[in-house]
DNA sequence: TAGGCGTGGCC
DNA sequence: TGGCCAAGCCT
């Protein structure tokens, strides 16, 4: 039996309450909405804008309503699907879980977090998520939302740390409502009110439930004081001319000559190990014949 | 554990 | 204008 803390329901009475009022209305929330979409979702999610997902997880859930059909293709069109999501080792990740799904659990998402977390491209996030969302199980879902409401409301900073600690965790876990069913909602709820309110960049604080009990807004809103957060530049790198050469062989109808891909990126010895990078990682299966093509 | 891994919109 | 950011995972 978990104790709750006491102080704790200051936090979570009103933020249900905001959520139940101005939750977002998306597809894989509805009620029809099956454990299969709603892993689809979280794949298609990680470190991906929600608009850009809404209409390749329409197109996706419409193509393959169920983890068998997808099994049932090559990975390649699970790659083609994809489109520009970014990313796309996610794809071949979400084709392996829907075969791993259709192979061991009998076709259904497995419902519980240690068999979630062993399904390929499942990390502690996804699997808390899945369980907690398709199965209304008490579990503490820590996403990059829910860190910075957390840092902010509790720990009075402006941003969490790099990398996530133990205490976050432990800290996200005092937090759960007692019972199941709220706990699943309130992760769904903190998790909407950082990607709505308690935003990264320029936080909507006169729109926030729970304002009254936030230790950054009562400390003043103190700038992020630490070590620079990021520095992922993208212009010439391998990452780059990987998704150029992909797109190329996302944009034909089949395999393509070697030439193709020799045009869509001038420095040859950077195209080489982006090529071989992405044969090695599966999203590129080079033929007898010289020619390329998405994996089979 | 830090770094690699896409893509595009925003302020 | 361009750095920052978006429901992380894997090695």
């Amino acid at each position: 039996m978990t104790v709750t803390p006491p102080n704790a329901v200051r936090y979570t009475g009103p933020i249900l309450d905001w959520y139940a009022e101005h939750a977002r209305d998306l597809p894989w929330r509805a009620p029809d909405a099956t454990p299969w979409g709603i892993l689809v979702s979280e794949i298609m999610l990680q470190q991906t804008p929600v608009a850009r997902v809404l209409p390749v997880w329409r197109e996706w859930m419409r193509r393959w309503p169920a983890p068998e059909a997808l099994a049932a293709e090559p990975s390649g069109e699970a790659v083609r699907a994809w489109g520009r999501l970014g990313y796309p080792r996610r794809a071949l990740r979400l084709h392996a879980c829907a075969v791993a799904i259709t192979e061991r659990h009998g076709g259904r998402v497995p419902d519980s977090y240690d068999e979630l977390r062993a399904l390929p491209g499942v990390g502690a996030y996804t699997a808390a998520a899945v369980a907690s969302f398709a199965y209304r199980q008490r579990h503490a879902v820590l996403d990059t939302n829910v860190r910075r409401v957390l840092a902010r409301l509790i720990t009075g900073v402006e941003y969490p740390p790099k990398t996530q600690t133990a205490a976050e965790v432990t800290l996200a876990e005092s937090l759960l409502p007692p019972d199941a069913p709220t706990a699943a909602r309130w992760a769904v709820a903190v998790m909407e009110l950082g990607a709505l309110v308690c935003t990264a960049r320029t936080p909507r604080c006169v729109d926030c439930p729970v304002i009254g009990s936030c230790a950054w807004h009562q400390a003043g809103r103190p700038p992020y004081d630490g070590p620079p957060r990021r520095g992922q530049t993208y212009a010439g790198t391998d990452r780059q001319c990987r998704g150029r050469l992909l797109a190329v062989l996302r944009n034909a109808e089949g395999p393509v000559e070697k030439a193709a891909l020799d045009v869509a990126w001038s420095d040859p010895v950077q195209r080489e190990r982006a090529l071989d990078g992405l044969v090695a990682d599966g999203l590129v299966d080079p033929l007898e014949d010289g020619r390329y093509a998405l994996p089979s």
